[in-house]
RNA sequence: UGGCCCGUGGUCUAAUGGCAGGACACCGGUCUUUGGAACCGGCGGUGGUGGUUCGAAUCCACCCGGGCCAACCA
């Protein structure tokens, strides 16, 4: 069916776009209907966000709903523990079904019902055959399948052995239910798919109430048609299921306006591990500590990390969702995640690997608080902490260097920083033990400088966090990195060779951390920013008793590192810029013609002899030839094209382009005119009556609508404007209307000339003869 | 190898025959009591070859490359 574009909307994701198209244009009466149907046998991860996302947010932004449906068809491996799993992430997410709770299993009998009408109509049959035989039957990618001995079963027979199957008189895998479509269809999945089979199992929900479980191809569609969803949005593996998903529910007699699939490309992220197979291995061998290890893309993982569910959709949002497979960037990740703690997360002070400071001008024994803000100046957020400062304090090992590189701005011996909100302390002496371990760092503050005063004149290189010692806490952080090594690739699926590419620093667990101590007042699922060295917030499981345990959400982003170790920079997998292969770049013989085509010909002797007459007496190229003889339907058209207007190369222009382009899915066959039709519009081009782009117009007109071209170019106002007067005058508005788009031509910029005449076009609705147009706008404007 | 889908800077994505744009990354600068943030600037792209068109990332053909399909999984 034509799909109109109603008002395109530039920017919108295809999906969007479709459901906005289909919005407007009334077919479903306005309502929009998604779904996110998880089968509950694992936990959800960042690949469901994505989809979750995209259903969601659909629904929401198009005033629709999103059900929430367990796609629980097959007892095995599914349990109440995933249903809850998904419903708890699904709301951490931030998204909300409503009422539109939904199970599959809840829809077993409607489904037998279908079943029965598939086998009533001779749509479905009961097979005997064994899997083995199913298979074998079922033939190759390039091998036709062959029926097997039971595909000619009564309708009484099958109605018979469906009924007993339900009732649970056979074992399992002894029967199965198929539908009875097309052995040898190119479509794998059309080649009689299995409905039903029969599983003695008990079902986490139905318990023992069946023994017959419906297959996903069959399940899916008529739970998207029970619940009269309108947009069924899956990932691009069902691309080949959607053929059957249509099947289904036309013949069990589902009937327009009624739910249709829509794929897009699933997510995938660099060092992540995205799929149950893959998860489960490491569960298991207690690689991870269990799904929600942080270090996990399992929302479980995630959430457990800290990461604030805002950045998961902004994540979503940032990535989009087109049909292109690829991998995203874990850079981006981090970004999303930065960018809103950034705005929300309150700064401490926290010293990770913490060395003694003694202040020896300081009293001993003496204490003062500094009042410090929780945000920087560009974060528009209030509250200050106090912080205690006495004469021995820690600071970050790695911010003292006794031989610093260039450009170093830390604390250097005889040289001085400042203490973020405190004081400039100077280092005087480097005290050593006998192995000449460094101990502990002796200096000196100025106390003119307290709170960032009395630096005048002075320049002071940088800025550190510190604790005070004696009133600093001591946590345990747990530093998370990348769980493999190198981007694992898809085909990488042993158990083993995962196993074998895990990063043995993936968890870096640091002791003796010393943590600022204001941090105790705080709500326990504070998330923070460390200073200087990223975002923290206390594990949910092992960090909410007295044990103080952060996990490092992400780490601040670092440009001093990165401009200090430029050399492990990350080298793009797979091809690089400069080796990108070659496209076959020479080839001065190509095939002229299709060799499937030239094999159609073969048997046809009247083709045969079009497509030598077509190359050798009309003198069009060979490819043309080839492509109006592709099959009798085509050349026929061509040949009633030609009756009307004699012009081989034309008309063979049109048709082999432009009418193959505006066909889409629709076969000749189908249209409401003929190859007289397509001759008339090509000899009123020819005639002068339209230009060549207005008659494109009409084309797609006919083909989408039908009618008769003479008619149409009156209708749509298309009768041709080569009046150069009047030209004239329309393109002295449009130059008015883009003074700054003149200056811009006029400096060089010529590729705007197209832009010039796409005004005139549309100014005059198509009718314009762009030649023409396109002739007087380069005299006006000086080309 | 048959069918279906997909190729836009390093990465993700927009442009629906008419100005190849945005984000991330990267590089440089400004600012800064976080080597953070913010701000300014820069680098860099339509897989290839033909064709249709006044005009092609977009339509047509062929080629190259990638993905999916031969479970009684979803």
């Amino acid at each position: 069916m034509s799909r109109e574009v109603a008002n395109p909307k530039p920017g919108a994701d295809f999906i969007r776009q479709i459901v906005a198209e289909d919005t407007e244009s009334g077919r479903y009466g306005g309502r929009v209907v998604t779904r996110f149907p998880p089968e509950p046998n694992g936990f959800m991860h960042i690949g469901h966000a994505k989809s979750v996302c995209l259903n969601f947010g659909v629904a929401k932004e198009f005033g629709g709903v999103c059900h929430l449906r367990y796609d629980d068809t097959n007892p095995e491996g599914e349990n109440e523990a995933f249903v809850v799993g998904f419903q708890e992430d699904i709301r951490w997410l931030g998204f909300d079904w409503g009422e539109h709770l939904y199970f599959a299993s809840d829809y077993f009998e409607r489904m037998y019902d279908c079943a029965v009408i598939l086998i009533e109509k001779g749509l479905a049959y009961v097979d005997s055959e064994s899997e083995e035989e199913i298979r074998e039957g079922r033939g190759t990618v390039t091998k036709a399948g062959t029926p097997g001995r039971y595909r000619d079963r009564t309708v009484d027979e099958n109605l018979d052995f469906f009924r007993r199957m339900q009732e649970g008189e056979f074992e399992g895998g002894t029967h199965v239910l198929r539908a009875k479509i097309d052995l040898e269809s190119a479509n794998m999945l059309m080649r009689d798919p299995v409905l039903y089979r029969i599983r003695h199992a008990r079902h986490y929900r139905q318990g023992d109430e069946w023994c017959i479980y419906p297959m996903y191809d069959y399940a899916h569609c008529l739970e998207d048609a029970f619940e009269d969803v309108t947009h069924s949005i899956c990932t691009l593996e069902f691309e080949n299921n959607r053929e059957l998903y249509d099947w289904v529910l036309d013949n069990v007699g589902f009937e327009e306006p009624r739910t249709h699939q829509y794929e897009f490309a699933r997510l995938d992220l660099e060092y992540a591990v995205l799929s149950k197979r893959r998860i489960i291995p490491l569960v298991e061998a207690g690689i991870v500590s269990g799904w929600d290890d942080p270090r996990l893309s399992t929302v479980r993982g995630i959430r457990r990390r800290g990461v604030p569910p805002e950045a998961l959709r902004l994540f979503c949002k940032m990535i989009g969702v087109a049909k292109a497979q690829s991998v995203v960037d874990i850079g981006k990740l981090e970004y999303a995640i930065r960018e809103v703690l950034n705005q929300a997360a309150p700064r401490v002070m926290a010293v990770l690997d913490p060395i003694k400071i003694v202040l020896t001008n300081y009293p001993d024994g003496q204490t003062e608080e500094f009042e410090a803000p929780y945000f920087p100046h560009d974060v528009p957020r209030e509250g200050t902490r106090m912080v205690p400062f006495s004469n021995e304090l820690f600071i970050e090992r790695t911010d003292f260097e006794e031989d610093p590189p260039p450009g170093f701005r830390r604390l250097v011996p005889g040289g001085e920083v400042r203490l973020r909100h405190a004081y400039v302390i100077r280092c005087e002496k480097v005290v050593r033990d006998k192995a000449g371990q460094l101990v502990e760092l002796h200096c000196t503050h100025d106390s003119e400088s307290r709170g960032g005063k009395g630096t005048a004149g002075r320049k002071v290189k940088g800025t550190i966090q510190w604790v005070s010692a004696a009133h600093a806490l001591t946590a345990e952080i747990r530093m998370y990195d990348h769980l493999f090594l190198e981007i694992p690739e898809s085909d990488s699926d042993e158990d083993e060779e995962i196993v074998s590419r895990i990063n043995p620093d993936s968890l870096r667990i640091l002791e003796g951390a010393k943590v600022e101590p204001s941090i105790s007042d705080d709500s326990p699922d504070t998330r923070y920013q460390f200073e200087r060295t990223g975002y923290f917030w206390k594990d949910p499981v092992d960090g909410v008793g007295e044990e103080l345990v952060f996990n490092r959400i992400v780490s601040l982003k670092d440009s001093w590192s990165r401009s200090a170790a430029k050399s492990d920079v990350k080298v793009p997998k797979g091809k690089s810029g400069s080796e990108k292969v070659m496209n076959n770049p020479r080839r001065p013989e190509k095939p002229a013609v299709n060799e499937s085509r030239e094999a159609a010909r073969a048997a046809d002797p009247q083709l045969m002899a079009r497509f030598e007459r077509y190359s050798d007496d009309l003198g069009l190229t060979l490819e043309q030839a080839d492509l109006l003889t592709t099959s009798p339907e085509v050349s026929d058209f061509f040949e009633k094209a030609l009756a009307v207007y004699d012009e081989p190369a034309e008309v063979a222009g049109w048709l082999t382009t432009d009418v193959r382009g505006l066909l889409g899915a629709r076969r000749l066959k189908d249209l409401t005119f003929d190859g007289e039709g397509l001759g008339q519009l090509v000899a009123l081009v020819a005639a002068d009556r339209l230009s060549r782009r207005a008659g494109k117009d009409v084309l797609a007109r006919m083909i989408d609508e039908g009618g008769d071209p003479h008619q149409l170019i009156v209708e749509m106002g298309l009768e041709k404007v080569s009046d150069r007067s009047a030209l004239e005058s329309v393109i002295e508005e449009i130059l008015a209307a883009w003074p700054e788009k003149v200056i811009e031509y006029q400096a060089g910029k010529s590729g705007l000339i197209g832009m010039f005449v796409g005004e005139v076009m549309k100014s005059t609705n198509g009718a314009a003869d762009p030649k023409v147009a396109r002739e007087l706008l380069l005299k006006k404007l000086g080309g």
